[in-house]
RNA sequence: UGGGGAGUGGCCAAGUGGUAAGGCACCAGUUUUUGGUACUGGCAUUCGGGGGUUCGAAUCCCUCCUCCCCAG
């Protein structure tokens, strides 16, 4: 008897393939479209729709049962709701690893198995293997950072088949499939969400003041919408013009002021060790001093650090400095190919 | 209303007779399943206003306006 494997059709490219690859091999397939927004915001109509239809055809193309399963009012609950308030509280959160965690690789999963799947599956660039997370084949388009909050268990569950292939490759199996989807432009944009810029969004949310930009050495350089709109690092949408570009140090939520500097070296923006809390561990925790890489934000490369533990939370220490390190985001632990797990940056 | 200095696109800023550099900001696009970064492209027929000299002026002359500094 096939294994019966639930994969999440998001409508695009690399989810169609998934879906595809694992009818190839043999597997009970069943595709799921998960709604998690549908909602417009004004001027970026929410694309679910279309997603949707897309999903559906690559189901009708590959002869496979096909389900929706609707998690709206979850995804409101765990996804927006947390990226809402951190973003108030002055951090600059991570919806998508959020997803992962709740909604992709708990709710999903759950749902799945509930409905008689053994399996499910999901377009990541990435590979599991026993419980493990292991980075993709396609370095370039490595999506472990989104991942490390992901449990063993619902590894254990989940396969990856895209993780074995680069992203030229998995263009051009869609397009030897002839799937519906092999064409479409890569999505982008807070996931299921669409291509609204988070500032368009949050202000449906939130009700924001104008504020002080203030420079490095005290010096007001203009006001700026709302402190909430800013994230360390940032260098536009301060209006603030005059030699050099300014990029924001710091901020502070309650006098709703954005500190900035013109200076590239400035200390405030690069950092050699750094600490996290919200730990997770896929597996096992890391060894304090053991040699590790580190990864705070997707796509960068992977910086040698060790890490300490301090009660529940943890010190990186970084042979090198790195730039913008950002309260809310995360920190991703890797031992060569093997992701570990991480945290969040404070 | 005495003296000195300055006015170039939203900002900073080259250019002192030969037909408007550059940077920042902004906009668009690329990269990217968060935010951010980075990259590429676009962006003054015009140089505070008005006259004049000249084949030709942001650059010289006259005049008006504005701002800054020192005097008072």
């Amino acid at each position: 008897m096939a294994k019966k494997v639930y994969v999440g059709l998001s409508g695009g490219v690399d989810s169609s393939v998934t879906a595809t690859l694992l009818k190839q091999q043999g597997y009970d397939v069943t595709g799921v479209y998960m709604k998690n927004w549908s909602q417009d915001i004004p001027g970026y109509p929410c694309p679910w729709k279309e997603d949707f239809q897309d999903a559906k055809r690559v189901a009708v193309q590959l002869d496979i049962p096909f389900k929706m399963f609707d998690f709206e009012k979850q995804y409101h609950d765990k996804v927006v709701d947390y990226m809402i308030d951190g973003f108030k509280a002055g951090i600059t959160p991570n919806p998508d690893i959020m997803c992962n965690q709740e909604i992709k690789f708990k709710l999903f999963l759950d749902t799945a198995l509930e409905n008689g799947a053994d399996l499910i599956a999901t377009g990541h660039y990435a590979r599991a293997n026993q419980g493990q997370l292991l980075t993709a084949k396609d370095a370039n388009k490595d999506q472990t950072y989104f991942l490390y909050r992901v449990s063993e268990k619902a590894l254990t569950k989940t396969l990856f088949p895209i993780g074995d292939y680069t992203k030229p490759e998995v263009r051009k199996l869609a397009k030897q499939f002839s799937l519906a989807t092999a064409a479409k432009k890569e999505s982008m944009g807070i996931c299921f969400v669409g291509k609204v810029g988070i500032k368009e969004f949050l202000q449906q949310y939130v009700k924001t003041k104008p504020g002080k930009i203030i420079s490095q050495d005290g010096k007001l350089l203009g006001e700026h919408d709302g402190a909430i709109f800013y994230t360390i690092g940032q260098r536009h949408g301060l209006d603030v013009g005059g030699g050099l570009p300014y990029y924001v140090t710091g901020k502070s939520m309650d006098q709703n002021e954005v500190y900035v500097t013109s200076d590239l070296n400035d200390n405030k923006l690069w950092q050699k060790s750094f600490q996290i809390s919200s730990l997770h561990w896929i597996n096992q925790p890391p060894t304090p001093g053991q040699k590790l890489q580190v990864r705070t934000r997707h796509r960068a490369p992977l910086e040698e650090c060790q890490i300490e533990f301090i009660g529940s939370r943890a010190t990186i220490k970084l042979t090198s400095q790195l730039r913008a390190l950002t309260p809310g985001q995360s920190a991703v632990l890797y031992d060569g190919s093997h992701v570990l797990g991480g945290g969040v940056i404070i």
